[in-house]
DNA sequence: CTCCTCCTCCCCCGCGCGGGGGACCCGGTT
DNA sequence: AACCGGGTCCCCCGCGCGGGGGAGGAGGAG
């Protein structure tokens, strides 16, 4: 038993594109396309498909509002899969919001698509990698107010993290602690790790949130 | 070609109960298992596997530490599923930022995390349903407007600070907000200039010195 | 009308940063 | 004895950052 998929698209071009690949897959089976938020739910509900793959960018009435649309007709019927060029994570929060049960980068790879699509298909939900991290760093900030203690710096990694919160450069740091710019890099890569930040930046963040700095 | 398993939990049954769940999957091979991060680190490196199904808390070095730990060795060989029977936020915020490919309740459908397995296989990150819905919630919105403290800020000199303090790189702050990179840098500039910073982690010292960030 | 601020986008360029290696010493465990 | 974690120092490399410059449009104040 195949799997009924619907394309929302405003341009005919990534349609017709998308058509192609998914057909290819023996498993799947493209019933129907639109090219507005409007036509989509005119064909939903005369094909009943079991995923939706949206766009979001699109005239008349944008794929979020069709997603929440969809949703609240059924909350489990079309699943709806966002896709989109855009790396914008606004996007991503309200698409998800909105109802749709995941999100991927129409630039990834058709089998990274296929598989999303599959999962979507069964009720689970998902988020391609990329926008995973771009969550969770989004949420960060937030995370520890109050409590949750970092992670066991050592000694130096402690002192280094404190310079880094005052707002020195590598550089000055060492001059600071009488060390060699190396390391500084090492222990900054330790409390990098450890605190899971990408850069200097997010580790003051964290060590401001985590009360780190007041304590 | 079978997905090699190692399953990670501090605790017999559960291990014997998941072994017998996943070893009927024909494509599933369980090559190992550990009962602490530190035996996680050992029989991972002994036995190559494609994916690590990981409890979080355990005695010698929690899931985290040793999913961190995996990642830090090689970021894409051993993918990591991080599985509990806690619905906790933190640790599913610290998992994925510790560079979990994926998290699932233990109290899940064998079918489901065989399927979640599968995705993390690939190389595709996931979050279960349940919280995917409670990482976007505890999102909320940091869209509050007015309260300036720093006043000598425009209107989006202040908005594109709260982004950089919220640890964004200029690209994503673009993506965020519709603009081009240039744009960015340029309000960048601006802040650093008004708040007298170097770099943006001044800038975001700054802001939460000032208030800015509470406020 | 002009002037000015704010917002938007573009170029080039130097440099600090962070990741990847590796190396050595020391002290405590095993 | 071998081992390991912490601390120290070194190399190379890619890239994001921040500064320099310029430019156009929208809107308010004079």
């Amino acid at each position: 038993m195949s799997l009924r998929l619907l394309l929302v698209d405003d341009d005919v071009l990534v349609r017709s594109g998308l058509r192609v690949i998914l057909e290819s897959e023996p498993d799947l089976t493209v019933v129907g396309d639109a090219g507005t938020g409007r036509e989509a739910l005119d064909a939903a509900a005369r094909t009943d498909p079991d995923v939706v793959l949206m766009d979001v960018r699109m005239p008349d009435m944008d794929g979020i509002a069709a997603t929440a649309e969809l949703v609240a007709r059924d909350p489990r019927r079309p699943r709806v899969l966002v896709l989109t060029t855009f790396e914008d994570d606004d996007y991503l929060f309200r698409s998800l919001q909105a109802g749709a049960s995941g999100f991927a980068l129409k630039r990834s790879d058709p089998d990274e698509l296929v598989d999303a699509i599959r999962v979507v298909a069964r009720g689970t939900s998902l988020v391609l990698p990329d926008l995973t991290r771009r969550l969770i760093a989004s949420h960060a900030p937030s995370r520890a107010r109050g409590a949750a203690a970092l992670p066991e710096l050592t000694g130096r990694e402690a002192d280094v993290l404190r310079l880094v919160a005052g707002g020195l450069s590598n550089a000055e740091i060492a001059g600071r602690m009488h060390l060699s710019r190396e390391t500084v890099k090492t222990h900054v890569s330790g409390v990098l790790l450890k605190l899971g930040a990408r850069d200097r930046t997010q580790a003051v963040i964290a060590a401001y949130e985590s009360g780190f700095m007041t304590a």
